[in-house]
DNA sequence: CGTGAAATAAAAGAGCC
DNA sequence: GGCTCTTTTATTTCACG
């Protein structure tokens, strides 16, 4: 699934479609201005290259009980390929972890965890995260406040072709 | 919008959708156990109690031009609400931030920045964030490899009600 | 909460510009 | 590549048990 080439049209559907992916076929064609069957193709199209990977429904922690965000800097004290391997299955396997990045800076992981309040977050830290593979030290960052989240992606800033 | 409460259904409900928003009421009613009817009730509480927020298309970063992504560390010299309030605000209107929490920790703000490349980092961050009202220092923490992302919320880990 | 029927809307395809 | 029209299929909605 090589780099389709994108043109306007297919970043309009992209930029509709992030918005909100219930837009039926018909709204959507009005939308980015053409009729409903090439923007159907190209929407399949977009789906089968792997461009829209999922479609989701989001939703509110809060709502759900789960009150706690965490981003946490991990620093593992081997980069070699057998640990580092094993360290990043057992993190990608955890639930509570909603992201997972190698990072350059201090840290060498930066994980977002979600989770229902601070004892949940004791527990995995001590039963699990102190527990993983290589792991070195462990910086714990707690989200007091949510300024945005979620945003779409900026296909604006991405050069016309 | 208060605290619904949820019960086993309407967890299983939100699981399934924040895994495929796309699925029609028949296939998700039968996928929690329930007939149509009721199950579509439920989804239009959820939605209408502010527990389902959205439906998005994810879309593969890398494959429509946007391959770096940044984890940004800012502190500011202010808290007070004045200044903290237009730093917030200036940081939500960026398309490039695809989220920013006040965290505890070493810094302020923790923000997540998705851009093309290098070159598009190194414009918004000198034109940009180091100009943001407050700014007294700025952490830049480039994603080398994605171990995990855009995972779904661990509603599991919910307490049961 | 479940069932079933009726109304609506969406997707898919053929043929043409 | 896009447009229109038609057919087929599925989804929502509602009244009732």
């Amino acid at each position: 699934m090589p780099n389709l080439p994108l043109d306007a049209i297919d970043r309009r559907i992209l930029s509709a479609l992030q918005r909100d992916a219930r837009l039926s076929n018909v709204d959507l064609a009005a939308e980015v201005g053409l009729s409903p069957s090439p923007c159907l193709r190209r929407v399949r199209l977009l789906e089968e290259a792997g461009v829209i990977t999922d479609y989701r429904a989001l939703l509110d922690r809060t709502a759900i009980g789960l009150g706690l965000t965490v981003f946490v800097g991990i620093k593992v004290d081997r980069h070699d390929d057998a640990h580092a391997t094993a360290f990043r299955e057992a993190v990608a396997a955890l639930p509570q972890v909603v992201s997972c990045h190698l990072v350059s800076g201090e840290s060498d992981f930066l994980l977002q965890i979600v989770l229902p309040d601070l004892a949940a977050y004791e527990r995995l830290l001590l039963d699990t995260l102190l527990k993983l593979p290589g792991v070195k030290d462990i910086r714990s960052n707690f989200v007091l406040n949510t300024v945005k989240s979620m945003g779409t992606l900026p296909l604006d800033q991405v050069a016309r072709s």
